[in-house]
DNA sequence: TAGATGCTTCGATTAGGGTCGAACTATGAA
DNA sequence: TTCATAGTTCGACCCTAATCGAAGCATCTA
């Protein structure tokens, strides 16, 4: 009747309850064996491998067999982030999951977005970058300036590594308690995986949360002052 | 069992076929009535008229009461957002409702995103506007320069009018056949209805696509000069 | 007031899909 | 080879939610 894409089976796919806990969970970045899936969403293994199979059908996976486990992880940054879009919609629409608790908090000042860094946190240093002139957009993209590469690479950052890879380097992505960007891509995921590296962050292995350091914080603040 | 937003229940929203159709169509921009919507997706009176308050209530839509008729609209960018976002995905992964045909191929150069233009020339207005610093990045947001000011006006566009409006002016929307950006926001609708005025361009009822006379797209091009 | 039109509510039907137990396959360990 | 663990497939059950007819409410026209 309409033209265009098939927006209700994706749509569908996300929204079973079942379902979205997985893809949840996958926004932390890990990639997950089934049975993790399945107590994350609280089904049987069963249930769980049918829903899968379903998503990756779908699109919505990367499936990556090691052994005789099978890991899934989001097939991209695309779906990442139309999954915190849709969280900015039912957040907006007042609909929480749970009550705000002391955890969300914690949630909104730093959690992980598909392995990089998201919340209050996360858009600090985006407006950071801007401003100190290490990051500019070309157009929609992007780009990392030369004052930029210095400041990453004496961070401890191997850009030529990151190069290699076939993913966007520098992308933005739109944080649903925020409202404002982050940046993702495979230098946001760097940042994220330095600052572990370092000890400054520590990712918290069940929520989305991600705790700093004392001294995390307070080399973050120096790095990325607030605007 | 997990933090954050309830995903599911929006996305399940999206997800039943019949709604889908309706968010679909009113991504066209128009309001439209019960009737209508209910043709578009192709089910009785009665069904749509149930669907649409579901909509309603998880936040999708904004409707407005004229007389006997109930008109309904997307609530707000954000979810035109999200459902460019869908549709990005539904055709990556290879997933259009029809075979491509002569249609899709309008669509592609130009068409309307709930309200301004999207496609080839959306983006194309975009780039240009960035390229000839009429638009810059302030940080995650967008900002019409003094040049930018002057142009607009130019084109007759009323600005004071424009700030009136509660909502955003200058507001980045990825487009799902371009994967670039166009421009959204009030100003991205200012730019589209003058464009109509000035019988530059003319939207189809039915379907979305936007159709430039010879003219207009002649002055089109002159305005917005490809980079 | 009477009639027409647009929409909502109620109730009954029905189909699609989520769920799990049980059986089966595949990989790794001993 | 034998056992254990991870995941898939099959089949049956069951429940939710989409659907529409019929009746009711609201608004406009004459």
């Amino acid at each position: 009747m309409k033209e265009g894409p098939d927006i209700a089976h994706v749509a569908a796919l996300i929204g079973d309850p079942a379902r979205a806990n997985m893809l949840t969970a996958l926004m932390g970045g890990k990639a997950l064996t089934v049975s993790e899936l399945a107590e994350e969403a609280g089904v049987t293994i069963q249930t769980a491998s049918s829903h899968l199979s379903k998503l990756d059908g779908g699109g919505l996976l990367r499936p990556r067999k090691q052994g005789r486990h099978k890991y899934f992880s989001l097939a991209n940054d695309d779906v990442a982030h139309v999954l915190e879009g849709l969280m900015g919609l039912a957040a907006g629409s007042g609909r929480l999951r749970k009550r705000t608790g002391p955890k969300d908090a914690a949630l909104r000042q730093a959690r992980v977005c598909y392995n990089h860094l998201a919340g209050e946190l996360g858009t600090q240093m985006f407006d950071s970058l801007i401003m100190q002139g290490h990051l500019v957009f070309d157009g929609d993209d992007l780009h990392l300036t030369r004052s930029g590469q210095a400041f990453v690479t004496e961070l401890g950052i191997d850009l030529a590594e990151l190069r290699k890879n076939k993913s966007t380097l520098c992308r933005e992505c739109l944080d649903w308690s925020e409202r404002r960007s982050h940046l993702a891509g495979s230098l946001g995921r760097a940042f994220l995986s330095r600052f572990e590296g370092l000890s400054w962050a520590k990712r918290d292995q069940t929520t989305r949360v991600i705790s700093f350091s004392a001294n995390g914080i307070a080399e973050f603040k120096r790095l990325f002052p607030a605007v």
